[in-house]
DNA sequence: CGTCGGTCGTAC
DNA sequence: GACGTACGACCGACGT
């Protein structure tokens, strides 16, 4: 269905209304008139403007004064109150503002909306052509059929299906549903005893109201009687419900034709109403329009071609070729390369210059099969000496791989280029990017589709369509690389992108495709054991608090513990002036009140419950039986990875019940899981870095460094050193690398500020080196504005010279954090790209699965188990040569909890 | 009614 | 206010 032939009509009036009791009334426009049905209005047309694009679109009201169905009925909806005041005034502002965004706005002495609506639509379907009507009012529904679809504006299409289960009836029965039901909102009553259930049920028996007033003798009961008393009542009330589809109507549907708006008119309609979040996401201004500005450097001109036949394809080649790269995008049916197809292939050679080639849409048009496409392209893509570009290429190389394609030679991903440009950037997808750095606006997936997230088939889209969208993706893709590259160049960064990040990008899109093996029963078998536990806590929480509460709202149980039971709160959040009841808080009075060891308990059971044992089961592929976390390899400001869907970062190690849930990750049969950490890396760089000899000789001795640091800082021989002496040194050494203050020290240790403060001081003066370093990275980040890692990894800080005391504190702190944190990454993306290459030179059968900043894991065949731990450890005991040794603990087991 | 920020807690 | 990097569940205010 293509948005362009599809007219649009929109119940004005019903939606109005909705909005205004959905919506707090509390909304007003600086003079003071409310304004939150116009807002709810508002978004709702705007955001049906923005995802469909469409060229025909009528927003329709109620006339005033009287319908002509009061001819009919003089009562008929006499029982309506009046709209409240504060609505009132917002029908006109809603027409008004329609017609700033260049809508049309109708009505019609005489009609009310369903009228003029059943009319438009009618007489459009008629050409043949397709019509969504935009309201949420079930009577509409008698007004579907094939070319008709009803949509309420939010979640639910009024379908067939959906009007058969919800009422009972067809659609077109709808009418002579109301006429028996009656429908109070109207105020006319259909027959008397029969409601909406009754009345399904004889329309399912007889078909129409004529056929039930006929059968009115066969219905037992009172019922059967008001059927005959009522029978002309019902007549009438089927009337009032038809839909008018014959209206006399001056409109004609060029009226209804979307016009560009007028950006000054739109800015003063939204200024008026106060709308300023309105008026900054569509960039209005209160000047003139501006001529559209060219974009900088995106191509005004553009060629994209459709490939249908082999000779074209060939052609498309022998472009490609001559140009000497190659940018290429897939189009699939959904994201998953497991369960998800390719349906097309964008290849672009040139700037402007693309070809799609469809080769699974279900349309008529003739196209290339995936295997005759693939075959053809095959070489080229294999070829490690023909430049590819691309954007987010994990995906692709992940989605070849299922096809049987092993996608080599990417010289450029534009997201990891950008990301590398500037990783505190939000997002790096390719509309950002293109707006950011072309100035151009791409069109948007729900423009091609017509709909909505999931709903919405690529494969179903026209090829016309499909080849604007996905020639466009790799054309900017192209785009974005031949700009970003120089750039990349000039800054130092272009050996990262190659040597480091691309050759990742690989490894990662395999270690996705391996995914982990999860034991979903064992999880799922924990569950009602946690619910017993939490209803448990529950209950008791609630008896010591003397009622009953949202425990998980902070603001409900900060009420409850610091002002009904008034037990001594300490810290307050600036924000919104809530006492916290977070966990250093809590364990604090827990020493005196046992109400917060239950909280605290209840915490970790809904946590563990909520984040992992119920919703981790939900997240294993049906074709695999594992679960393939995303790694998201832009998303950090250190040059860490992030997983996500489900986060494979953060599971559960430091509890008891948390390492149940490790006990879940196993291995393959046949094969064992193999954990490889780094010990101390992070502590071992802050060695590296700042060359003190104290630090440094620590890690060389090889011993217990929290140890070694507490002897020199405590001035004690190694052997004496007090478990709380070293878990100072320990506090001490992670505070550094984050930039602790004696407040949070002090905080940590349990001890005061001021000997906290004198502790810092002793370990500044007993590792000089450290200090120096610490000095050094803030000067160094001054003098360029940024922290670099020792990679060349860069991450700007614009507020390092700030005169805001606290932005500069911070800035100084990643100062100092990032270099390490960042390094530490670094590291650990070198020793996975070298194992990656030495796996595969052994032959080896094993697998890379996670990583987790300091740590890899892999699925091992047990006979290679003794082999591969000796190859891991090597790997990355020598990914890079410092001051000081790195050093790697490894562990195997059948579950991830046998190895920590 | 949807979105989004705040708080909390898990990991390294 | 007051130690870095993430992801995500949940609540509840916001929008004007």
């Amino acid at each position: 269905m293509d948005a362009q032939d599809t007219l649009y009509l929109i119940d004005g009036s019903g939606l109005i209304f909705r909005a205004y009791y959905g919506l707090k009334a509390t909304m007003t426009a600086p003079d003071g008139t409310p304004t939150n049905a116009v807002y709810g209005f508002v978004r709702l047309v705007t955001s049906l403007l923005k995802d469909k694009n469409p060229a025909y679109v009528g927003v329709v009201f109620d006339a005033k004064g009287p319908s002509f169905r009061v001819g009919l009925y003089e009562a008929y909806k006499a029982n309506r109150p009046e709209p409240p005041p504060e609505l009132k005034p917002q029908f006109l502002l809603c027409r008004e503002v329609t017609r700033a965004l260049g809508l049309c706005a109708l009505e019609q002495q005489g009609y009310e909306a369903d009228d003029l609506i059943g009319t438009l639509a009618r007489r459009w379907t008629q050409q043949g052509k397709p019509c969504l009507i935009v309201t949420a009012d079930k009577d509409m529904t008698q007004l579907l059929d094939p070319l008709i679809s009803i949509w309420d504006g939010k979640d639910k299409d009024f379908t067939e299906d959906y009007v058969k289960e919800k009422f009972g009836v067809k659609p077109s029965q709808m009418i002579d549903w109301l006429a028996l039901a009656g429908d109070s909102s109207d105020n006319y009553g259909g027959v008397p005893d029969i409601g909406p259930k009754t009345a399904a049920q004889l329309l399912e028996k007889y078909g129409t109201l004529e056929e039930v007033l006929r059968h009115a003798g066969e219905v037992k009961g009172k019922r059967g009687q008001n059927l005959i008393q009522y029978a002309d009542q019902a007549r009438l009330c089927q009337k009032l419900a038809t839909i008018e589809c014959d209206a006399k109507i001056p409109f004609t549907f060029e009226d209804l034709l979307v016009r560009p708006y007028d950006p000054a008119e739109l800015y003063a309609c939204f200024d008026r109403l106060g709308f300023k979040t309105l008026i900054k996401e569509w960039h209005l201004t209160p000047e003139a329009p501006k001529p559209a500005k060219p974009a900088p450097a995106a191509t005004a001109q553009t060629h994209y071609i459709t490939v249908q036949t082999e000779e074209a394809l060939d052609h498309c080649l022998k472009c490609a070729k001559d140009a000497g790269l190659l940018s290429v995008d897939l189009e699939t049916t959904g994201l998953n390369p497991h369960t998800d197809h390719i349906v097309g292939i964008a290849l672009s050679w040139a700037p402007g210059q693309a070809a799609y080639v469809p080769v699974g849409h279900a349309v008529l048009e003739p196209q290339l099969s995936l295997k005759t496409a693939l075959q053809k392209l095959k070489p080229l893509l294999e070829d490690p000496a023909f430049p590819k570009l691309g954007q987010n290429v994990k995906f692709e190389y992940q989605m070849f791989r299922q096809a049987g394609i092993d996608y080599r030679g990417v010289t450029c991903d534009s997201m990891l280029a950008a990301y590398l440009l500037d990783p505190t950037q939000r997002k790096f997808n390719l509309d950002e990017l293109s707006l950011q750095y072309l100035g151009h606006q791409m069109i948007t997936f729900e423009q091609v589709t017509g709909k909505k997230g999931k709903e919405a088939r690529f494969e179903e889209v026209s090829l016309q369509k499909a080849t604007e969208y996905a020639c466009e993706d790799a054309d900017i893709a192209l785009q974005l690389c031949l700009l970003l590259q120089p750039r990349l160049e000039q800054a130092g960064l272009d050996a990262l992108l190659q040597k480091m990040e691309l050759p990742l990008a690989r490894i990662l899109g395999q270690m996705e495709l391996w995914g982990i093996r999860l034991q979903g029963d064992t999880l799922r078998a924990q569950s009602p054991l946690f619910i017993e536990e939490e209803k448990r806590l529950t209950q008791k929480i609630y008896s010591l608090a003397g009622k009953e509460f949202v425990i998980d709202s902070p603001k409900q149980l900060s009420q409850v513990l610091f002002e009904d039971l008034a037990l001594p709160g300490g810290k307050v959040s600036s924000k919104t002036g809530v006492y916290s009841t977070d966990q250093s808080v809590l364990e604090k009075l827990a020493e005196d009140y046992p109400i917060a060891d239950l909280i605290l308990a209840y915490r970790h059971c809904t946590k563990l419950r909520s984040t992992y044992i119920d919703a981790l089961p939900a997240l294993i592929c049906p074709a695999t039986g594992r679960v393939h976390t995303s790694f998201k390899q832009a998303a950090t400001a250190t040059g860490r990875l992030a997983s996500s869907d489900p986060n494979l970062q953060n599971i559960p190690v430091r509890s008891e019940d948390g390492r149940a849930i490790r006990r879940a990750f196993v291995a393959d049969d046949g094969y064992l899981l193999l954990s490889a950490d780094y010990s101390q890396i992070e502590l071992r760089l802050l060695a590296h870095f700042s060359r003190d000899p104290g630090l440094m000789q620590a890690f060389q001795e090889d011993g217990d460094v929290h140890r070694w640091t507490a002897a020199l800082l405590f001035n004690t021989p190694e052997p004496q050193v007090t478990s709380e002496q070293r878990q100072r040194a320990k506090a001490l050494g992670f505070g550094l690398m984050y930039g602790m203050s004696a407040f949070r020290l002090a905080r940590e240790l349990n001890i005061s500020r001021t000997d906290a403060k004198e502790l810092m001081e002793r370990y500044f003066t007993q590792f000089k080196g450290v200090k120096r370093f610490v000095d050094e990275a803030v000067e160094e980040a001054r003098k360029t504005g940024q922290a670099k890692t020792l990679f060349g990894r860069i991450r700007a800080l614009p507020d390092i010279a700030s005169k805001n005391f606290q932005l500069r504190q911070a800035s100084e702190r990643l100062a100092v954090n990032t270099p390490i944190q960042g390094t530490a990454a670094d590291i650990l993306k070198i020793a996975m790209i070298h194992l990656d290459e030495r796996l595969r030179r052994e032959k080896s059968g094993a697998r890379m699965l996670l990583t987790v900043h300091d740590e890899i894991v892999l699925e091992v065949p047990q006979e290679e188990i003794m082999m591969v731990q000796m190859i891991v450890q090597e790997e990355m005991v020598n990914a890079v040569r410092l001051e000081v040794p790195l050093k790697v603990s490894l562990g195997t087991g059948v579950s991830w909890a046998d190895i920590h």
